[in-house]
DNA sequence: TAACGCGGTATCGAAAGCATACCGTGACGG
DNA sequence: CCGTCACGGTATGCTTTCGATACCGCGTTA
């Protein structure tokens, strides 16, 4: 656990705000930006400009620019991020099994005076 | 994908920085603060401080004061936090796999003039 | 009685996140 | 030919969070 040790780094990066989301919503395949931006409310062009320009230096994502007009660039998964879903999935469904139980432990930790 | 959607709150809370990091160091078992700081090089005091009482709030994590001299105070994963392990691990398990794949796409980044 | 260890706060500057507005290009409607 | 629109972003300014460093109150111990 040292702080140089490389793992730190990557679960650093997978920790960042939105990688987990972006990852998952490229699961069905190919996105354009407006899509992204459409599918994952309330994310900011500017910080999702950022995560999947993170994404495509850490070898994750390929973004391709068809060059063509109207202007139409997709984001994909690649083989790489393809093998993070399922991992991430594991993560995607305990969060939606223990939601109820987190929100309990929230209004219980109110109710004693937070 | 709403913004209101608990599943997003519950992400966001797994995916603020240190909270893989305190979850995992806690998987043997109960510690004290001064062992988990040293445990999690880099860690500062006040950001610990703030994690774990996150994750109280949570019911991830259990703080007990043992009111003694010195000072007795430890930390132990509640069962719910104890369950977030096996989804952990497997993100732990793909980060250490995937680091030389990740830094390879990043010196290839950087060579090609970023 | 002075120094030390524990479990933290206090303070301040840096970085990251967010909202909002805007822009260049090329298509398209009239 | 001229105004408008969609796409894929960038610019700007503010708020929240992070991080480093210093410090504190208490009780124990030398």
């Amino acid at each position: 656990m040292a702080r140089t040790c490389p793992s730190r780094v990557v679960l650093h990066r997978i920790g960042a705000r939105w990688t987990v989301f972006v990852v998952n919503a490229l699961e069905p395949g190919p996105k354009r930006f407006v899509e992204l931006k459409t599918h994952i409310q309330g994310i900011t062009p500017k910080v999702l400009t950022e995560t999947l320009r993170t994404l495509e230096r850490d070898g994750l994502v390929l973004r391709t620019d068809h060059e063509e007009s109207p202007p139409r660039v997709e984001y994909e998964l690649t083989a790489l991020g393809r093998s993070l879903l399922e991992p991430l999935r594991a993560v995607r469904l305990w969060a939606e099994a223990h939601v109820p139980e987190i929100q309990a432990a929230n209004a219980a930790a109110v109710a004693r005076g937070r």
